[in-house]
DNA sequence: TTCATTCTTGACATCATCGTCAAGTTTGAC
DNA sequence: GTCAAACTTGACGATGATGTCAAGAATGAA
């Protein structure tokens, strides 16, 4: 190999990670990336091709490190305190940086019509994925029948999760969030 | 009055929310606004100053109309009947259309990041108002404790619908998302 | 019919983004 | 050290969107 890059590409891809975080797929802009990191547009072009090709490769890491969360925060105690700990994670996670950054999985969804079938694959992938640790994890859990319905469970509260983003976008507060989050989990999972 | 306009201003309202309902405040350009109306970018900026300013006039009328179908989706029935109709008045409306348009209200929120205070409100305002709908329909639903905290399960009824939106544009059919509302709806006002 | 007012039209300047490229620079293999 | 390959840089042209404007057309009041 001759002509070596110069830029680390695991720093530009974690720094790409955060621009396409804070301003989504589509308003962020090449520029944008080249001023964040630090590398030439051209260079960009070069080593990558197009925005879309960074942003699977941002995407894929946002993506290992939701699971990760995601599954950390399932893997202890009954149902209902597996599902607290999880939304609790996911309102903490939509909630952090300034300005809050929001979830880029609900945002790419929004633009699915807009976007590569790349793009809506990865978001249709991430989405079953969550749902199965989810369902793997109400199954896992002691207890009485939670295991029972474990898929359709698992569905509403992916779904559950996306209508958080979306909440937390039109200007609710993380606390209003949690509040909402408990009142779901507790209709769910608790003892009725 | 003199110089009268030319065009009907209802019928461009309406048309220009079809066009912000398929492609978002965002996407949508003055050229689409003035290619779906038959109406001259000139002709639109002149009459009302801005793409945002036509925007907050179609999004009152689909506030309307959607409050609307609500109130009437949410009428009848006991708790579980009002929820179930209610959510699969919800699903219908944004799997309509060819291709489907999805939900407006969250696609806007989704901008929110990008657009102006005005929209910002009008988006605000009407989750508000749809949740007080919610509130005293579960209020007033015959039965046992549908009242109790109906002010909570107001907003995750709320919140539920924004995922579904979410889910839409994903690329759940209308099929998947009507079933985990009924999944959701069971386990919300279900007997338990 | 006249005429001031308002609307309409098409063109214009501006701006931001995109994708490409030629020239220059850096690099590692030999 | 030499050199070809790969990367970097800054500039370029194309595109599409925005908002403005002057000139012309249409309208209703008097």
């Amino acid at each position: 190999m001759v002509g070596a890059r110069q830029f680390d590409e695991q720093e530009v891809i974690a720094i790409a990670l955060d621009v396409f975080w804070h301003k989504g797929l589509h308003d962020a802009t090449m520029q944008d990336l080249a001023s964040a990191t630090g590398v030439q547009r051209g260079s960009l072009y070069n080593a990558y091709g197009d925005k879309e090709a960074i942003f699977l490769r941002a995407f894929d890491r946002y993506a290992e490190q939701f699971l990760a969360s995601a599954g950390e925060a399932l893997a202890h105690g009954d149902a209902l305190t597996r599902l607290r700990t999880f939304l609790d994670m996911i309102v903490t996670n939509m909630t952090s940086g300034s300005p809050p950054r929001g979830c880029l999985t609900t945002r790419t969804a929004l633009d699915a019509a807009i976007s590569g079938d790349d793009v809506r694959a990865r978001v249709l992938q991430l989405l079953a994925r969550l749902e199965r640790l989810i369902a793997d994890a109400l199954t896992a859990a002691p207890g009485k029948d939670a295991a029972r319905d474990a898929g359709r469970l698992a569905r509403i509260v992916v779904t559950f999760t996306r209508g958080l983003a979306v909440m937390e976008r039109a200007g609710y507060s993380r606390k209003q969030l949690k509040d909402a989050a408990a009142t779901f989990a507790d209709a769910i999972a608790g003892d009725a």
